[in-house]
DNA sequence: TTGAAAGCGCTAACAA
DNA sequence: TTGTTAGCGCTTTCAA
């Protein structure tokens, strides 16, 4: 079918090798043998075959991304910023992306393994990092080379870059604080997620800071997606003493919970606050538009991209261990408390 | 590095070729021998390269998949889920899956040669189609094994699944005029893609059924995305005499309408209708709950997938032409027509 | 029941 | 400047 090294090296009486090196650019082939080759191989439409070219040299010049979805119906911006980072750089940089899509568990796992194991792919990026995550105990275990989007709680060093969750839930708290809110709920998810644990704890430290102590009434774990906001607002909106300040994990959640407070009659940015995180395309365009922290994940999946090839070529990292600050965008669905 | 063949075999004193086929459970190998080597495969943890049988095989086993994004801020529901259905198809039909992020144009092509013609993957799955669609036309040409999410208008034969969008806007068109509306603005794009085109000729029909003249005012060209939306409706609105009905291209486009809508002291639903197509989860969240088209994107992109499965394997397809009539959700975003 | 040999398409060390 | 040889790891004839 496709043309070969052998085909044009027996059409023009060469060996295959000084075939290859005469498209390759090696000086040491005749003016006028390269041009031979050049031009027939033109002709032909000679593209070298890219799995010869990576049993020989040992590599697969791709890259590997598992995506954590959580059932069919999956979407979340987040995501498709973060591919769409990924997909360009590592093709900037030469190499494939090769794509899973998984729910965490044991499934997810053994998807890895396949990529490893199997050689499948040179490096991986890992997103949504865990507490005690297996993926990364795994491919420390096994040497491989891998950049994550997050931190996690293990004794163990590798390349991440990740958002300061912590300082950023602090600085949105106190916001709200002094704006005169006293009833703070935070619509949480599983806290074996390290993100999620990180805000957290800035959203307590916050609190703690302004004397106010924390009400486990209003700390509620949900998921991380419209539907998980929206049913976990609605039952802390229908407490009999409600909160007046919504901090959700996740711009997602925040648009839900918007919901639920609109449908009980409440203003949002007036009669109750809500905040998010992340600042998707939406956020904005959210009615109200949503006060948010905003983290930029495209530089980030760029910039992790960037960071895996260096790994994956043994060159060193200047900086292996990336913490941004996320940045307070005030839009108009938080203010003052209601009197 | 890792374990090879080879390997196994010097280790337990067997050629290589008995020990593949005892490993895939030959017949021909002798119980002990299969036990032995079972067993030390397991040991030293063998799993078979994968560029390696890829060499062998003449396939890939991967089919691929350029995502058309546009610009870095990159987000749209539709493709999280369809991308969802295609790698939890595809690993279970035992295929990786590449990803591309490529804007249409010169880029785009190249990304598809390069897939092609270095023979990465065996087979690929396109979507938003063009009417006169280059992908299309060079895919047939090198009779490569491709399906497509979208018709085109070229004189060609190949597998797809599309939506009759058609149908989808006579019928929502014909629920607005039934709820008394006459100036009906269509928040459209690029008529070149397929989907926008058949949607037009839907509108354009409803319309001439019931005597309305086609006002080319009302019929405004945007991106599909939701800024897009926002300021087509902006535009829209700010006329002497502006509509009482958006009806837009998608979903993201229908959330930017609705806000331009909002921030213009309209109450959607009421003052005016706005309405989308695809149904993303976002819909029913919106405030107020959009009504919309819905087009099961997780069920197209599975049976894409299997359909290019059968295609790569040679076998013979029940349905290569699917035409899906989506269905009509009627939330509150639309509403009489006010006095 | 097992092994030898060939070859997928490419690259690279070495020799001529 | 060019060719010979070897081999990446695997599968599949074919012969023993």
């Amino acid at each position: 079918m496709a043309v070969t090294l052998k085909e044009i090296s027996r059409e023009l009486n060469l060996s295959v090798t000084t075939v290859t090196r005469a498209l390759y650019g090696y000086d040491d082939v005749a003016e006028g043998t390269r041009q031979r080759v050049w031009s027939l191989a033109e002709t032909l439409g000679y593209v070298p075959d890219t799995t010869a070219q990576r049993l020989r040299k040992g590599r697969t010049d791709t890259l590997g991304f598992v995506i954590p979805t959580f059932g069919p119906r999956f979407s979340d911006p987040f995501f498709s910023e973060f591919l769409a980072a990924l997909g360009n750089e590592a093709a900037r940089l030469g190499f494939d992306l090769l794509v899973s899509t998984r729910a965490p568990g044991a499934e997810e796992q053994a998807a890895y393994r396949r990529l490893v194991e199997g050689r499948r792919v040179d490096g991986l990026i890992l997103v949504r990092t865990r507490r005690h995550d297996e993926r990364v105990q795994y491919l420390i275990e096994r040497d491989f080379p891998f950049v994550a989007f997050g931190r996690t709680d293990l004794e163990v060093d590798y390349s991440y870059v990740d958002s300061d969750g912590e300082a950023g839930f602090r600085q949105l708290v106190e916001y709200l604080v002094g704006l005169g809110h006293q009833r703070i709920a935070c619509l949480s998810a599983d806290p074996e997620l390290t993100f999620v644990a990180h805000r957290l704890t800035g959203y307590r430290a916050a609190l703690a800071a302004h004397g106010i102590r924390p009400d486990p009434n209003l700390l509620i774990q949900a998921d991380l997606t419209q539907r998980g906001g929206y049913e976990a607002a609605g039952r802390l909106l229908d407490r009999a003493e409600p909160p007046t300040a919504l901090v959700c994990l996740n711009d997602l959640m925040a648009l839900g919970a918007m919901r639920a407070a609109q449908q009980r009659g409440l203003a949002v940015g007036h009669d109750i606050s809500v905040t998010g995180f992340d600042d998707i395309p939406l956020a904005e365009n959210a009615h109200p538009p949503l006060t948010t922290l905003e983290q930029p994940v495209y530089d980030i999946g760029k910039r992790l991209c960037a960071m895996l090839v260096r790994l994956i070529r043994g060159e060193s990292l200047d900086d292996a261990h990336v913490l941004l600050a996320p940045n307070l965008i005030i839009r108009e669905s938080t203010g003052p408390v209601p009197m």
